[in-house]
DNA sequence: GTCTATATACTGATAGAC
DNA sequence: GTCTATCAGTATATAGAC
């Protein structure tokens, strides 16, 4: 987000709720057809906005679909608590996501399309998901190092295999639950598989 | 898969491995690019044919990708064995499959981007996905409720809500190994989740 | 069985008026 | 800031010759 010196409040105001909307739709629009088969045009549509229109606020495809993964990355963000809680905390706090998700089909939908996308090499999201996919890789490490230093986490329970496989239940628990939803529990599945790692309560 | 009285041997065993010429190149274009990326065009070209050529054969899109998912089945369905087998055999039946798919990038490729957009309501593969879903819970639940019947499974831990954690990892572990194949292992992420659960050696 | 040619429909992006 | 008009590219599918 940059921030412009000259014109601080007024009309600027007015674009960045207007890009808000745009950014919105454009949620709606790439969680039901992901990437390639969301299209500008459709997003300009739930604006009331020409495509050409929109182009004036993100003059590339690429460049609302960024933004549309930074809002995300906030989302989230955010809802965990800033700075990132550490230990047991920020274990908890995932499970607490899941259940926010479960709530948000939309992020769901999102989440597991561009997710997929992003894994094929010459996806323009590929870069964006690797790296994700390393940081939270790291932070859930160290979640993990930090319970057993603790004394929280069984013996025998390599930290990073464990953040792992939390991370590949929570995407796969998605999935699932798209296709499934009255019969997935995504938070009971987590708080099972943490529960059985860990030698203190949740 | 029909088969001709008239035509018993000759030009229809052409025609059976032309088809198969087919199916292997679509995999190998949907696998890069999914249903809505991938091209019939492409897949004509790897075969050098037509477009128009290919649409005699499978006579729309759809018609090919539902070849192609058949393969598929029949592939995983052909390394498990048949009948499917019970118990920990199954079990460990699919930890060999995880092994398999990790030699086999393509396959994986395949399965994970199709299954993402098979969770799109509107998408044509939707009811293929959800119907597999149930089908697959079904025979793993299964799998469980025997190991439990022989004492093998832990107290107190629920067939169902095993077999929904096992598919669950199996999938997101797919995504992950995608972006990071060198850093994850697939079937030793799936032994340590059925040892958890487990009384007996795997 | 395979081809060329074509119909029809979208796509993202640009040019330029207002 | 938003529009219309347009370009160039892509897609699936069909018609009909060979």
């Amino acid at each position: 987000m940059t921030t412009s010196i000259r014109r601080p409040r007024g009309p600027y105001a007015k674009t960045s709720r207007r890009r808000q909307e745009i950014v919105d739709a454009a949620v709606e629009v790439f969680s039901a057809g992901g990437y390639h088969k969301g299209s500008l045009r459709d997003v300009a549509g739930r604006v009331g906005l020409s495509q050409a229109g929109l182009l004036h606020h993100y003059p590339s495809k690429d460049s609302l679909l960024e933004a549309v993964l930074k809002w995300r990355d906030d989302d989230a963000t955010a809802f965990l608590g800033e700075p990132v809680p550490e230990g047991l905390e920020l274990l908890r706090g995932l499970v607490r996501l899941a259940e926010y998700n479960a709530s948000s089909p939309e992020l769901v939908e999102l989440h597991v399309i561009l997710s997929a996308e992003g894994t094929l090499p010459d996806h323009p999201l590929h870069g964006y998901f690797v790296g994700r996919h390393r940081n939270v890789i790291k932070i859930a490490t160290a979640a993990f190092q930090r319970a057993a230093a603790n004394g929280q986490l069984k013996p025998g329970v390599d930290s990073e295999d464990a953040a792992r496989s939390l991370l590949a239940l929570m995407d796969g628990l998605q999935v699932m639950w798209l296709l499934d939803r009255d019969g997935v529990d995504m938070a009971a599945h987590l708080r099972r598989y943490l529960q059985s790692q860990l030698t203190v309560e949740l």
